[in-house]
DNA sequence: ACCTAAGCGAGACGGTACGTCTCGTCTTGCG
DNA sequence: CGCAAGACGAGACGTACCGTCTCGCTTAGGT
């Protein structure tokens, strides 16, 4: 995860179209600040200032604040594991793990949690947030739903998903995802407790 | 429900003691703002204007906006019950019911909302909502470990609380609080499933 | 002075030299842009799209948007009479009425409060203005020492010349061009009073 | 000319009221941007920065550019005497002189060619300058018209008033102000030749 | 019956950030 | 190589709130 801190150099026009290298500048500085700051410290002067970058540059591609923040944060919706084993608890343990662990790392927590307070004051914001929203569970309840030998759900999947997601989210909102897997596992077991039967 | 729309009078000192009467129109005032305006039109001087104070004596009782705000929601999640009956299952879908129905009718759920938007801004903010939703949180768990003739709780009640405030929050987070009685039920019960042994 | 509203054809390269209808765009644009909107409403960028030219097309021939300016100024800076008849009272009178009428028709009024405000902010500006006054006092001097029968001036020509320029440039500057035909001759016959004796 | 170059400390509102010093601060700083960069190096951002104000508190106090300048231009103006003696040519002079002298001295003389500048770009400025002017011609009037032993003015002493305001003017602007007292005195004589009569 | 102490309204203050505007430079791609 | 087009870094514009401060007034409670 090295991270230039150096002071990007000035760039200049590549002519009369989007210079890329800017865009990319832009992008990195708003998610930079974003890690280090927070949303609280996230303002358009300082992506600006730390991406040499003109404030009307900005403002020419992104409409808004929450734009970029958008922006931003679809770059970093990846890496999150959806493993398939025997165990469905050992899976939804280990999701809920690594996705814990992918928003302590980096920025992506930080993101999450700007994006759902821009969604408040924004309503663009909203939109985008309650779409994505419903791609995280459509996935995650095609995890559950995967067949494994000899057990399958008792209910429906997606609503597994959506105490799994509370879950997450809660923890999150509540800045405690530093959570020992022992505490993941007994809640995990709660939600899945009067889910399964054996065949 | 008489909502003064008219401009409050000038109040002043009662002496050296809290005026009740300030502290009321400031509620009042904050309320009526965040109704008509939402999160994104809140402003401690908007609401110093409409109530007719001077800013300093809003910050003289309330730390920060999000005191203020918290406050505000307090003041309209009054009528939510902790029913105790010797069904526990009843008496969570009933607490989420009664809950989702106060979210939906008036302004307390965008309240909520508000506060959690305002927690990702600032610190005390933060301390303040991580603070209540302790209470919240201890509240529910009390209610959920109340004995009940013939069951106990095999866990933890904290466990379980903290999985319904996820849900909850998560179905208004996502706008998706008008939830039919029977969803509700599922939920909570398989939430609980896995908590209750038979003595 | 019929002057084409319409927006000008995209003209191209000629060649490697310099295109004489871009260059009479570019003008005609700037002085239609004083015109209308006067300086404040001045702008390189404005002339660029109105002329159907691009920014660098104009800095390529004129440094500087003072530059343009003087160069518009030049265009105007004509079709003044300079009457001389055997009353030198009727002529200055006629003088300054052409004058104001001239300034306040069309676009010369505004141009030439724009190069004196332009001339505040580059010095190069102000060599051009200062060497054009010098000119203009020099031809109302010459009219007023023309011979006239019967009479003759008492006093350096130069003297009267630069009354008479000071109150044309302090109506300007005081946007009170309008001014009935009696006020000019009672302020012209003050500046005479004491100039003239009869042989 | 012992100018403090030292940054001016932290200022705080002295309650619901002007506080005098920063309103010092302000205008001192103004002024000394307008003299060592000129008009043209002029912003209101500089000014907040160097008086270590904040930008609203300029702005609550002088509505534009344009008044701060005029009321920086004031500071400056106070040593202008109106002399009133009985001999009403020898008064212009001296006005003239002291007012000439004044503009070139100090810094105020940029100043208000300064504010001429801006009147040109700024309709508020225009009208601030306009009144001003206003106020200045009737009080150079109320001094011609003064009673004198022996004479009185013929015509309207505002007319006087106006060729001489003309005439300084006109000296600013074409940055002659150097004038040998004889050449003043010959100009004023030529204005005030019609507008005397003995008793 | 004074006197201190605090609450209160009002609003000025130093700041930060907003989103817009124009400047003068730069580069592209067409002709 | 000229030209139209327009992106770019820079930075000023004027506005909205932030949270802090000081004022002058009013009332209550202690002496």
């Amino acid at each position: 995860m090295a991270k230039s801190d150096a002071p990007p150099p000035r760039r200049q026009s590549i002519g009369a179209k989007r210079n890329p290298e800017t865009a990319e500048a832009i992008r990195a500085a708003a998610l930079e600040i974003l890690h280090s700051e927070g949303y609280a410290g996230f303002s358009v002067e300082k992506v600006a200032k730390r991406a040499r970058a003109g404030k009307p540059t900005i403002y020419r591609w992104w409409p808004s604040r929450a734009a970029l923040l958008l922006d931003v944060y679809h770059l970093q919706k990846s890496g999150i594991e959806y493993p398939v084993t025997d165990d469905i608890e050992d899976d939804l343990v280990m999701y809920l793990q690594s996705l814990f662990a992918h928003w302590l790392d980096g920025p992506s927590g930080d993101i999450f949690r700007s994006i759902m307070a821009e969604a408040q004051v924004e309503s663009s914001a909203r939109e985008v947030f309650l779409e994505y929203v419903s791609t995280r569970r459509e996935r995650l309840a095609e995890m559950l739903a995967a067949p494994r030998s000899g057990k399958k759900l008792a209910i429906e999947a997606t609503r597994i998903a959506d105490l799994t997601i509370s879950y997450a989210w809660m923890r999150l909102l509540t800045q405690t995802l530093d959570v020992p897997e022992k505490d993941i596992r007994l809640s995990v077991r709660c939600i899945l407790a009067g889910a399964q039967t054996s065949i």
